[in-house]
DNA sequence: AGCACGCCGACT
DNA sequence: GTCGGCGTGCTC
C-alpha cells in the first residue's frame, strides 16, 4: 500500500505547501508542527493538509522526519494564515514564518539551576565563603546570580562552594512569564458615562462571538479603564487577551498601568524580546499558560491556545502598518482574525482612522463614545497663529506670540513644549556661494544636518558623513548655510529666546537606549525641565503633570505632500500632541503655527469640532473613491538603474487585464525616485471597494512579465504612505 | 530564508 | 591554473 502523503507548508518564501511522505510509525494531522528535510538541510513546517497529488512528484517526494512535541496550529490560525497570504498576496510560507518566529528550537523549557546548602561543610573557609553560607542559612534555594549579589560577591565563590559540596545545585521549574492577574484587583472609580461603556464592553465579551466595537473618546476620558473591563470578563472567563499596541516605547507605561489593574504583570511580546525569552513566550502562549499578551503587530500571529479577546489601542496609529517587507496592517487583519476565531474585538482611540470612523458610522462597528475628560477637566483651548501675518523673523522659527505665551507659562511655573516633526538641525544644507545642496549619494533626498551627533544624515537608507569642510562643488569655505528648522534649531533659538531655562531635545535618533529614554521622560514628568523640544516621540502617551502649554512649530508640515491621508494623519497627531496640554495642572492652551488657518484641519482642532473634520474627510474621500470607499493597491519597481525599472514597470502596466473596474495609474517615477542607490518607479492600482483587488493583482501578475536580474517589484495592498 | 551552483577577478 | 566574490534560482 501506497504511504500516506502529507501537505507541509514551510515557513520560506513560497506559496506552495509541499507533498511529504509519512513515515510508518509516524502520526501527523493538520495543524501539526514537522521537521522535514528541506534542499540540503532540515526545516520547521506545519501539516497543512492531506497531500494534493500532482503527478510526476511523486517519485521525489521525502519522508517527513519527525513530529515536534508542540501543541498544534489551530485551524484558527492556518485559516488566518492562508487569508493573510491571500489578502496581501505575500507567499504562504512568509506569513507562516511571521507566526513561527519563535526564537531558538522549541521543545521543553530549560529549567533554571538553583543553589541551596549542600551536606558537607567547606573544606577552606574565607570572608566571602561564609558571608554566602550565612544566607544560605535559611535553606531556601536561590539562582546563582541571586546568592551572589545577595552575598556581595561573584559567582566564582558560589562555583567553588559548588565544587566543595557545600553547596549543591538543584533545577528549578522555570520563572512564570507572567501571573495570574486578577480580574478584580483594583476596582476603578468610574464616572456615569464610563460605567455604561464599561458596562457594555462587559456584555459583550460575556455574549462572546464576533463583533467590533469602536470606543471613541478624548485623551483622559478613560479608554483604557473602560476596555480594562473587557479584560477583566475576558480573564473570568479563562481565555486570552492580545493587547496590540502600535510601538514599544509605549508598552512600559502602558504594563505598569496593567499590573495596576490586575496586579500582575501582562506577558509582553515585540522584535526586541531575547530569543530565550520569545522561545518561552511563544510555547506559554500555546499552552495556554499567558492569559494576557501585550504586544506589537507582530503578536497577531502567535499561536494563542483559546483567544477570546483582541484589543487595538490607538487603532489610528500608522505604525500598526508594516512597511518593511511583507506589507499588512495589524488593525485590520486584527479584525480578520477576530472573525474568523469568532471572538470580539474593540478599537480604542481618541481620533479614529477615517476607515474605522466610516465603520462605525455605518453600523458595521458598535460605538462607545465617553465625551469627557475624566475629573472634569476641560480640553485645551486652541488658537492659530497666523505665519503669513505674525510670523518670526527671517531664519527663525519661533514666533513673537507664540514666544511670549512661552515665557508666561515659564514664570507661572509650568512647562511648555515647542512640537516640531522633523529631526535633526536643519533639513537641507546649501552652499551659499553657488547654490549646491548637500545631498545623499545613494538616494534622491537631501542630507539632514544632525548637528548634535556632528553628521549629515539621510533620512532614507541611513548614510552618514562628517560635515565637509568645503562646498564639494565650488571648493568655498564656511559657505554652508542652513535651511529649515528641526528640533536641535529650535533648541538654539530656544536657548537664545528664553536664556537659564532648562530645555531638552527629544527625538528619536537621540534616544540612544530605552532606558535612557525613559529617564528623560521621567525628568520631564517630575518638572526637571522647562521647555521641552520633541518630534512625534512626544506626542505618544506620555503624562506630563506640569505641561500646559503646547506650541505647533510647524503645523503645516506634511499636508502638502499628496498623500490621500495626509489631512487625516496631521489632524490626528496635532491632536495627540496638543493634548499633552493641560492634563492635570488645570486648563491647557495649544498654539498651532500655520500657513493656513482656514485649512480644515486648522478649524476643526481650533473649534474642537471634530464630527465636522470627519464628515467632510468623508466626503472628500467618497467624492475620490479614496479608501474606504475604494481600494488601492501600489506597485513600487525598484531596479539598480533607471531604464530597466522603467521598462519593466511599462511592460508590467501594459501586461494589465482589462477591467472596467480597475484603472491603472502610472507608471510614474516614485516620490522618492532612487533610495540606496535603486530606481523606483510606481503603478498605482484603483479599484471600487466591493471588488476582489487582491485576486485581480493575482491574475495579473501571474501572467505578466517576470521581475528577472536586478529589478525588484514590490506589492503593497491599501498602502499607507506614499513614498 | 538558506544553500548550491555558476560565472568573472586576483592570488599561491 | 584555482580560490572566492555574490548574483540567481530552487527547495516536495
Amino acid at each position: 500500500m501506497a504511504k500516506r502523503v502529507v501537505d507541509v507548508l514551510v515557513p520560506v518564501a513560497v506559496d506552495q505547501a509541499y507533498s511529504y511522505r509519512m513515515p510508518d510509525g509516524l502520526e501527523a494531522s493538520p495543524g501539526d508542527l514537522v521537521t522535514v528535510p528541506l534542499g540540503t538541510r532540515k526545516a520547521t513546517g506545519v501539516v497543512w493538509g492531506e497531500g494534493s497529488a500532482r503527478p510526476g512528484l511523486d517519485n521525489r517526494l521525502k519522508d517527513i522526519a519527525a513530529k515536534l512535541d508542540i501543541p498544534p496550529l489551530k485551524d484558527e490560525l492556518r485559516k488566518f494564515i492562508d487569508w493573510v497570504s491571500g489578502y496581501t498576496l505575500n507567499p504562504r510560507g512568509t506569513v507562516l514564518r511571521m507566526a513561527m518566529r519563535m526564537g531558538e528550537k522549541l521543545g521543553p523549557e530549560r529549567g533554571r539551576v538553583g543553589v541551596r546548602l549542600g551536606s558537607t561543610p567547606p573544606k577552606r573557609v574565607t570572608a566571602a565563603r561564609t558571608r554566602v553560607l550565612a544566607i544560605f542559612a535559611d535553606g531556601l534555594t536561590r539562582t546563582k546570580s541571586e546568592a551572589a549579589s545577595e552575598a556581595g560577591v561573584s559567582t566564582g565563590v558560589i562555583d567553588g562552594l559548588i565544587d566543595d559540596g557545600a553547596l549543591e545545585t538543584v533545577v528549578l521549574p522555570p520563572e512564570p512569564l507572567a501571573g495570574i492577574p486578577d480580574p478584580d484587583y483594583l476596582a476603578p472609580d468610574f464616572t456615569p458615562d464610563q460605567r455604561a461603556a464599561a458596562d457594555a464592553m462587559r456584555e459583550t465579551v460575556a455574549k462572546g462571538g464576533y463583533s467590533a466595537t469602536l470606543i471613541d473618546g478624548v485623551t483622559g476620558s478613560g479608554k483604557t479603564e473602560v476596555y480594562f473591563e473587557a479584560v477583566a470578563e475576558n480573564i473570568r472567563r479563562k481565555r486570552q487577551t492580545l493587547i496590540l499596541m502600535p510601538e514599544i516605547a509605549l508598552t512600559a507605561q502602558f504594563l505598569s498601568r496593567f499590573a495596576e489593574r490586575f496586579g500582575v504583570q501582562a506577558a509582553e511580546w515585540h522584535s526586541q524580546l531575547s530569543p530565550r525569552r520569545r522561545a518561552r513566550t511563544w510555547s506559554a502562549v500555546a499552552e495556554n499558560e499567558v492569559p494576557v499578551i501585550v504586544g506589537a503587530r507582530s503578536a497577531l500571529f502567535l499561536p494563542y491556545a483559546d483567544l477570546g479577546l483582541i484589543v487595538i489601542d490607538e487603532e489610528h496609529d500608522p505604525a500598526y502598518k508594516q512597511e518593511e517587507g511583507a506589507h499588512y496592517h495589524a488593525r485590520d487583519m486584527a479584525v480578520v482574525r477576530a472573525s474568523i476565531a469568532q471572538i470580539p474585538i474593540i478599537l480604542s482611540s481618541a481620533t479614529p482612522s477615517v476607515e474605522s470612523e466610516v465603520n462605525a458610522r455605518r453600523g458595521r462597528y458598535k460605538r462607545l463614545h465617553l465625551p469627557e475628560r475624566f475629573g472634569g477637566q476641560s480640553l485645551p483651548s486652541i488658537e492659530a497663529i497666523d505665519l503669513t501675518k505674525e510670523g518670526p523673523p527671517r531664519g527663525r522659527f519661533i514666533s513673537p506670540r507664540l514666544a511670549e505665551a512661552v515665557k508666561i507659562a515659564l514664570e507661572r511655573g509650568e512647562q511648555a513644549l515647542l512640537f516640531l516633526n522633523r529631526r535633526g538641525f536643519a533639513p537641507l544644507t546649501l552652499c551659499r556661494a553657488c547654490g549646491f545642496r548637500l545631498h545623499c549619494p545613494d538616494c534622491d533626498a537631501w542630507l539632514v544636518d544632525h548637528r548634535f551627533k556632528k553628521k549629515l544624515v539621510c533620512h532614507h537608507c541611513g548614510f552618514s558623513t562628517p560635515y565637509p569642510k568645503e562646498c564639494p562643488q565650488c571648493h568655498a569655505t564656511e559657505s554652508f548655510m542652513p535651511v529649515g528648522p528641526g528640533v536641535e534649531r529650535l533648541q538654539q533659538e530656544a536657548a537664545v529666546l528664553f536664556p537659564g531655562k532648562r530645555i531638552m531635545v527629544l527625538s528619536s535618533d537621540l534616544a540612544d537606549t530605552v532606558e535612557k529614554l525613559r529617564k528623560e521622560l521621567d525628568d520631564i514628568a517630575q518638572g526637571r525641565v522647562d521647555i521641552v523640544i520633541g518630534t512625534q516621540l512626544v506626542a505618544k502617551g506620555h503624562h506630563f503633570p506640569k505641561l500646559n502649554l503646547v506650541g505647533v512649530v510647524d503645523a503645516d508640515l506634511g499636508l502638502g505632500n499628496g498623500d490621500p491621508r495626509a489631512a487625516e494623519r496631521t489632524f490626528q497627531l496635532l491632536h495627540q500632541v496638543v493634548g499633552r496640554a493641560g492634563r492635570e495642572a488645570g486648563r491647557g492652551h495649544g498654539f498651532l503655527q500655520t500657513h493656513q488657518p482656514e485649512h480644515p484641519v486648522m478649524r476643526a482642532l481650533i473649534v474642537g469640532d471634530r464630527e465636522a473634520f470627519y464628515s467632510s474627510e468623508i466626503v472628500l474621500r467618497e467624492a475620490a473613491s479614496y479608501p474606504p470607499f475604494g481600494r488601492l493597491a501600489s506597485l513600487v519597481i525598484s531596479a539598480a538603474n533607471r531604464h530597466a525599472a522603467e521598462g519593466y514597470a511599462r511592460q508590467l502596466a501594459s501586461a494589465a487585464p482589462r477591467h472596467d473596474d480597475v484603472r491603472v495609474l502610472g507608471p510614474a517615477e516614485a516620490p522618492v525616485a532612487v533610495v540606496r542607490g535603486r530606481h523606483r518607479f510606481r503603478l498605482l492600482v484603483k479599484s471600487p471597494r466591493a471588488f476582489d483587488l487582491s485576486g485581480y493583482l493575482r491574475q495579473w501578475l501571474s501572467g505578466g512579465p517576470k521581475a528577472r536580474g536586478s529589478i525588484k517589484l514590490d506589492v503593497d495592498i491599501d498602502p499607507q504612505s506614499f513614498f
